[in-house]
DNA sequence: AAAATTATTCTGACCGGTCAATTAATCTGA
DNA sequence: TCAGATTAATTGACCGGTCAGAATAATTTT
């Protein structure tokens, strides 16, 4: 694949971001991310196989974007307090970015429950992020602060709280609560580590 | 409205249940939701606005049956250990019910962020659902076995980890782990209360 | 000019909602 | 009681609109 051909990929994925974030995952059309890339119609069949082509590399991308800026935000620390705020800090940026990420994120779910090709990404992104906990747990348990009976549980936990807190967020449709739910999200995750 | 008005309208809404399960959300169709309830197109029509209008009362029965069948169950125990544990089975129930609650449920959710309606709907049930978990939490209280700080982030946390858990379990397509995740929601709670 | 790329047009399919026509149910009054 | 009248419920053909993908045309690059 030529430069420039990757170059357009990710100009058109970057598109479908927009797209998809606007509008819904279903709702959104070839042509509204042709649009939102300033190109004509026939630019997003050209470069994909068809709709659900663009949108599976969509995913994969902002699920890999994702992990690695919250993976290199943990390593930069050193201490549990630090890498577990560290990574609260990566995973509730700002509240434009959060929605923009949780929306389209929801969306394939979603379509996951009946979408094998997105199942199998997003499986990929949940063992991504439980290697994130497992390093987090694994230097709180060096410190002596906490014991772990089983990483992939607490892996499974600490995901379940991020997700469900960032949804809960996203419900309310307040960019206000933005902080509130990010500090309550912490100290969940805290409670449930360090019992 | 009439008897048979409400018999109707109910039938139609159980035959939508079941087409949005298959389909989904977006993919689902008037036509595919009268073939379900074995009338002809017109009568999703008749008896309903317009196709959000039967969806929208969808998630209502969906979200209030859910409810008063967890609360019931919740309400059946006398201590905080078999309220938790009932509140555990009324949720995950079985593998079945689940996934077509869970498939149908997720679809509303991406739906709310963009639908002032469903997230209204939703914010209902969220707030029974924290009802449910003050229920639970103040018996525990009271039997000295926790002391919560704030009843509300205890709901939201609690909630957080039974959707993710769910979603998580969903997302593995194997009814088999559905007793696993079920236990190991129940562990996490219990760990993040007792602590 | 040939090839590669981008823009435009075409096509077949499908959907939600409407509505005229038909059928079923209910009512009325002698 | 029951025939006729009135109302309610149901049907399915139809219409305007939209979309994905294919085909074609135009333009740019090499």
């Amino acid at each position: 694949m030529s430069r420039k051909t990757e170059l357009r990929r990710k100009q058109i994925i970057k598109a479908a971001y927009q797209a998809v974030s606007d509008k819904g995952y279903e709702t959104v059309t070839l042509q509204d991310i042709a649009n939102y890339a300033d190109v004509s119609k026939g630019v997003p069949n050209y470069y994909f196989q068809n709709k659900e082509d663009v949108l599976a590399h969509l995913l994969e991308e902002i699920t890999e974007r994702i992990y690695q800026k919250e993976k290199a935000a943990v390593e930069n620390e050193t201490s549990f307090q630090e890498m577990l705020q560290a990574y609260i800090n990566a995973v509730f940026v700002n509240p434009e970015d959060n929605e923009k990420f949780y929306k389209v994120y929801l969306d394939f779910l979603a379509q996951a429950t009946r979408n094998e090709r997105y199942r199998k990404i997003n499986a990929r992104f949940y063992q991504n992020c439980f290697s994130i906990s497992q390093l987090i747990i694994m230097r709180g348990e060096s410190e002596g602060l906490l014991h772990s009976m089983n990483y992939d549980d607490d892996g499974k936990a600490m995901r379940s709280l991020i997700d469900g807190y960032m949804i809960q967020w996203l419900m309310t449709g307040d960019h206000q609560k933005h902080r509130t739910y990010k500090e309550s999200c912490l100290k969940a995750i805290q409670t449930y580590l360090t019992s």
